[in-house]
RNA sequence: GCCGCGUUGGUCAAGGGGUUAAGACGCAUCCCUUUCACGGAUGAUUCACGGGUUCGAAUCCCGUACGCGGUACCA
């Protein structure tokens, strides 16, 4: 019978999440819901030194404004909880001595000076960082160069220990990983790691492999850097529960930054500017803030789908795609093997075309609460609605609705003189008070006619009509830029356009 | 150093023995618009290098270079 798809998504609360841990959330994701199968959130704070307050909800809370909210998790729980491994103290132990009964692993009293010793006399040009391995651990302190009783001695005296994995000589390790195929490693080259610490918790590799099991995980995805040490879950599962019932496995290639080499980190959002956590994160302790993709104005659909295809493609050109779209085509096997370095520019182009795609109610609610947010005051949702078809089209990310649309809102404070001053006339003037005037005799009130009139008018005044044109964009909203004019003063409305008009007009009569 | 993973325009990438080597972002020019955008058209910039295998290599093989990741009682 074929194992139910159990997918874990499992990040350490050190900080934000950054955007190759919210693609590693987004794949595994995708992947549970195409297969009809468990999405699990859990966290892995077992390095209590760098748990920093506040991580966890902040994981949670970005992965449900993303649309990834996880079927079990430490907040909704769920049949194998707990879903946080500091919880989970008491399971590890007993796999450790397991191990250590059969001979898998062993006990070691090093303390963190020994360790050190050991690695600066063993440090050489050619060998920097020297292991604990099958070369040195015969001239360590532990439980394979002591004696027995001297080990159960050392043991019942509660002195710090801690057990280390024992990595056979000289074995070669496949590893079938989804997207690389198979990888090989030689035993030899890979260290004695720690798999329970001298507080008793257990560190990363002892933990991954001892939930994925108990939590019954069919797959088990995440980032590159985890490669070098699949060798050692490898024979964690083969040792404790069986190579034949270990997760399938896949690596994910890391995100690159945008500018030069390296995994894109937190630093870079200051240096470039750029938002790299989904959601803003202030750190508690520094008190500083990473930027977030959700307050520079990304709508989750477009992040959700720039993160996607950044790295994985399904071989048509289509580029856009709603998560249910990316549920039915996404595959594992179709994900790149090199990393991607991020684009911000694309990013904010997927942005735009999201802000075309989503339907009216959702933008309207967004762009209302940018407005409310600026008190600016919105005299009915009809003409919300308008203002925003006129601008959407134009703006990338959300703010741009306030900075394009606050002019149908609240009269122009400054106008740009300097683009009319230099061409302005007395006949120009006149124009401008009769086609005021004009508007009364507008039958219906629409862009359409209001160009008409401007143009009838200025003709017959023998002004060019393209001359007016400006002037009357700045009166109406101070700048040169904007949507078509007629279509800004049929929105304004009659009352307010010949308002505006008159404010500029009342200030022209100084030059 | 050692181990692992990579390498197609500036960026994301399709293509997996025969292609004029797709497409998107960005950039440039032009058109549309008497604004700015949007849109449309056109263009510049590519298979890391060296050897093989083959009638034929971006594609297969071997080297090399370069980049990244790992080499913690961090995840």
């Amino acid at each position: 019978m074929e194992k139910k798809v159990r997918v874990r998504f499992a990040p350490s609360p050190t900080g934000g999440l950054h955007l190759g841990g919210v693609r590693t959330a987004l794949y595994n994701y995708l992947f549970a819901r195409q297969h009809n199968g468990d999405f699990i959130l859990r966290i892995e704070d077992t390095d209590q030194s760098r748990f920093v307050a506040g991580a966890e909800e902040y994981i949670y809370e970005s992965l449900k404004w993303c649309g990834l909210e996880p079927d079990e998790s430490p907040q909704k729980g769920g049949p194998c909880g707990p879903y946080r491994q500091s919880e989970r103290k008491k399971n590890y132990l007993k796999y450790a001595e397991k191990l250590v009964e059969t001979g898998q692993a062993y006990y070691a009293f090093d303390t963190p000076e020994e360790l050190e010793s050991m690695r600066s006399s063993h440090r050489t040009a050619s060998n920097p960082s020297p292991q604990y391995d099958h070369q040195t651990r015969m001239h360590m302190r532990n439980s394979l160069t002591l004696a027995q009783d001297e080990t159960k001695n050392l043991l019942s005296s509660g002195i710090p220990f801690v057990i280390r994995i024992r990595m056979p000589e000289n074995e070669t390790l496949h590893l079938n990983d989804m997207i690389r195929g198979r990888v090989d490693f030689n035993t030899s080259l890979v260290d004695d790691k720690v798999l329970l610490k001298a507080d008793g918790m257990p560190t990363y590799h002892l933990a991954v492999v001892v939930d994925d099991f108990l939590m019954e995980i069919s797959h088990a995805f995440r980032g590159e850097e985890w490669l070098p040490s699949a060798p050692v879950h490898l024979l964690l599962w083969r040792y404790l529960f069986g190579e034949e019932n270990m997760p399938a496995w896949a690596h994910f290639p890391l995100i690159l930054k945008p500018d030069g080499n390296g995994k894109l980190s937190k630093r870079d959002s200051d240096r470039l500017g750029i938002p790299i956590y989904a959601m803003d994160w202030k750190d508690p302790i520094t008190g500083s803030v990473i930027s977030g993709f959700r307050e520079n104005g990304f709508l989750p659909e477009a992040f959700v789908n720039m993160l996607a295809v950044l790295g994985w493609n399904d071989g048509t050109e289509q580029e856009l795609y709603a998560i249910s779209e990316l549920i039915e085509k996404f595959s594992i096997d179709r994900v790149h093997r090199a990393g991607a370095k991020f684009n911000y520019e694309k990013a904010k182009w997927f942005n735009q075309e999201w802000i075309r795609k989503i339907p009216m109610d959702e933008l309207s609610h967004a762009v209302r609460k940018i407005y409310e947010h600026h008190q600016l005051h919105i005299p009915d949702e009809n003409y919300l609605r308008e203002v925003i078809l006129l601008i959407r089209e134009r703006c990338h990310l959300l703010p741009e609705f306030y900075t394009q649309g606050k002019l149908f809102f609240k009269a122009p404070e400054k106008w740009d003189l300097d683009a009319i001053k230099a061409k302005w006339t007395k006949e120009k003037a006149g124009f401008f008070y009769d086609y005021i005037a004009s508007f009364e005799k507008i039958a219906e009130w629409n862009a359409y006619n209001l160009e008409i009139s401007f143009k009838e008018l200025a003709t017959s005044q023998q002004i060019k009509p393209g001359e007016l044109q400006l002037p009357l964009r700045i009166m109406l909203v101070g700048e040169k830029s904007g949507p078509p004019v007629f279509d800004i003063a049929a929105l304004l409305g009659k009352k307010e356009a010949a308002l505006r008009i008159k404010n500029l007009l009342a200030e022209t009569g100084n030059w």
